[in-house]
DNA sequence: TTGTATGCGTTATCAT
DNA sequence: ATGATAACGCATACAA
């Protein structure tokens, strides 16, 4: 019966009662060999051993070789956990993935986000360990891990409104830095955003050049900066041509509500001959409403869509879009939170410039 | 001057030299209050605490809110280093994720692998980390880590041939499950995998079924065991009729090399008209260079892929394809380790069945 | 250059 | 029901 608690207000998570369900045997593990292993081995102290571990000089070259010996034969392999009790460090920072699932599997942009953030840290040489957040019961076990001394800092990738998550983090202080805005974002905490508004802007000015005169969106996620913010630079961009009439909203992007969002929208106004879609999904359905209208892409009406996804490159004709620089939104939040690791740099906001990409589609 | 020694034979990596390479100012963290303050605020004692935070009977109510009224006065949060130390467990568990970079953002399986793992170690209230291999310098840091007690166990997902950390998971003793089957595994793993074989023979059959003559297939990936055996299924599922001229190989399964395979083999075979793709991203690049090459799908050319992936719903027409359970594959590699870490369970092999997802490419 | 002793924050074993 | 005390494995200040 191995019950632990978290104290109810400290992490400000619902408690946990239980470790775990089922049985909890606590299956006898092999005895690994330890510093005082290799100490009495090699005949010297575990001072010295742990002094040639840690590559410090004033090790004599036969005491190294005694203990160098020693390890081999003993199979010494150290042990963090103690390392990391009495340094107080580990060496490892945390990225949360905090998504519902099928969000996590569909996003092209999270793995690139991974794999910047990871490059980054593992420069430093610092682990990154990818916590998932799926239900509730995972909020609570990586409230708990946070608290523990695994991670010594924290990345966060949409991270959601009233996040217990992000509320544990405020209270232990802990280093952290969000990939995106979440509304309710703490004040201590830094971020890395892209420049929605003016890549929506380059965008829609971009489409507006090549002739078109009536040019709609589909905007999509107004309750985010993101999507607030895209809509904002359609209509800074399009000025006095700017006609509420040709834009439609839609809750999330989704390639469904794109579709119907689309046929909704040539339905109130045919002489649409242009579209600037919130994101590619959302491209992606139009474009299979407009075809369905009889509407030729780009020749009677030009698509643009956001994120470059695996969506654009999908799309016949292939979509003209705008690109998400995600292996660096990681990489830059990794980069912050190393900052705040090494000294005590202030929380900081990152805006990363987006770059058009233009392909068939407008 | 922070340097720290990997015992080179220990681990079998080659040794880092240095936990860093910048200055490694070692930042004053905040000093997080300890049992020992909490006992001294509540006028208990240390051992009473602990009872009280591992839900333990034998503690008094008095105690109980004494204890609970000072935990929220010193505001404090257990540190799981030193409980990782004393018990000799972490209740965590890494899952490794081997791949090339492209790789990791294209595969539509990792995602739900991840969720699927996830799942099932948080329902026994283990916390998954995710650690990404992507360089040199990763399979060093993170055989240190695994080395360190963080994990009690692993879940490797495409291991690679002679993969350093293979090595070390072996030399640990680390409880281990692979998902798929790298050619050089150790004795002592437990694996899951699908049956790659029969599915491409069965999904082959269905489309000689309908009345293809000349089959063609893009084989990818043959240095692994899915690549080849997906080959070996389509070869057999063909028998006398299979045509080494029909089949094209590539190195990784990605839409790009797809659509390159598919064209040189209708410059070559011209009167090809199915064909079957080693995945879903392959055969939708595919079915783009038919596309180009003025084939119509299906009539022309019956295309079938494999994954059921978010690709395969968005080419038009849909594909056919075969579908991997990758949830079940990462829930199953799970329950593999959990169960070698309750008791000692022997290492066993599990083969998931796939199924044939008929739709309208062929 | 090396050994000794102490502490890191917890749990566990004994007493009481 | 509770309090002392000994581990857990390592790093380090200090003594030698």
């Amino acid at each position: 019966m191995n019950v632990h608690r978290v104290p109810p207000d400290a992490l400000g998570v619902k408690r946990r009662s239980r470790y775990s369900e089922g049985v909890q045997t606590p299956r006898p593990r092999k005895k690994r060999a330890t510093v005082h292993d290799v100490a009495t081995h090699s005949g010297v102290s575990r001072g010295t051993v742990s002094r040639y571990m840690n590559g410090e000089r004033y090790v004599s070259a036969t005491a190294r070789e005694a203990i160098e010996a020693a390890i081999r034969e003993v199979g010494y392999v150290p042990n963090t956990a103690a390392r990391n009790l009495v340094m107080q460090r580990s060496q490892s920072v945390g990225l949360i993935v905090h998504e519902p699932g099928s969000l996590f599997v569909e996003d092209p942009n999270i793995g690139e986000i991974l794999l910047g953030a990871n490059a980054t840290l593992s420069a430093a040489d610092h682990q990154m360990a990818v916590l998932v957040v799926d239900s509730d019961r995972d909020t609570d076990r990586v409230a708990r891990y946070l608290s523990g001394g695994f991670v010594e800092g924290v990345v966060i990738v949409s991270a959601r409104s009233q996040d217990p998550i992000s509320d544990v983090i405020d209270r232990l202080e802990l280093p952290a830095a969000y990939v995106g805005h979440p509304p309710d974002a703490p004040e201590s905490a830094s971020f890395v955003v892209i420049d929605n508004r003016s890549a929506a802007h380059a965008i829609t000015r971009r489409l507006a050049d090549t002739g078109r005169r009536r040019i709609g969106m589909i905007a999509a996620a107004l309750d985010r900066d993101s999507g607030a913010d895209r809509l904002a630079g359609f209509r800074e961009a399009l000025g006095d041509a700017f006609d509420p009439d040709l834009v439609e909203r839609i809750p999330l992007y989704s390639y469904l509500s794109g579709r119907e969002a689309a046929a909704t929208l040539i339905e109130r106004a045919p002489d649409l001959d242009g579209l600037f879609a919130a994101s590619d999904a959302v491209a992606a359905g139009a474009m299979e409403a407009l075809r369905a209208a009889g509407r030729r892409v780009p020749e009677d009406v030009g698509v643009v869509g956001f994120d470059d996804s695996a969506w654009a490159r999908r799309t016949v004709p292939a979509l003209s879009t705008v690109r998400q620089p995600a292996r660096e939104l990681g990489a830059a939040a990794a980069k912050l939170v190393l900052d705040k690791l090494i000294g005590d740099a202030a929380p900081s906001q990152l805006q990363l410039d987006c770059t058009v990409v233009w392909r068939d589609s407008a």
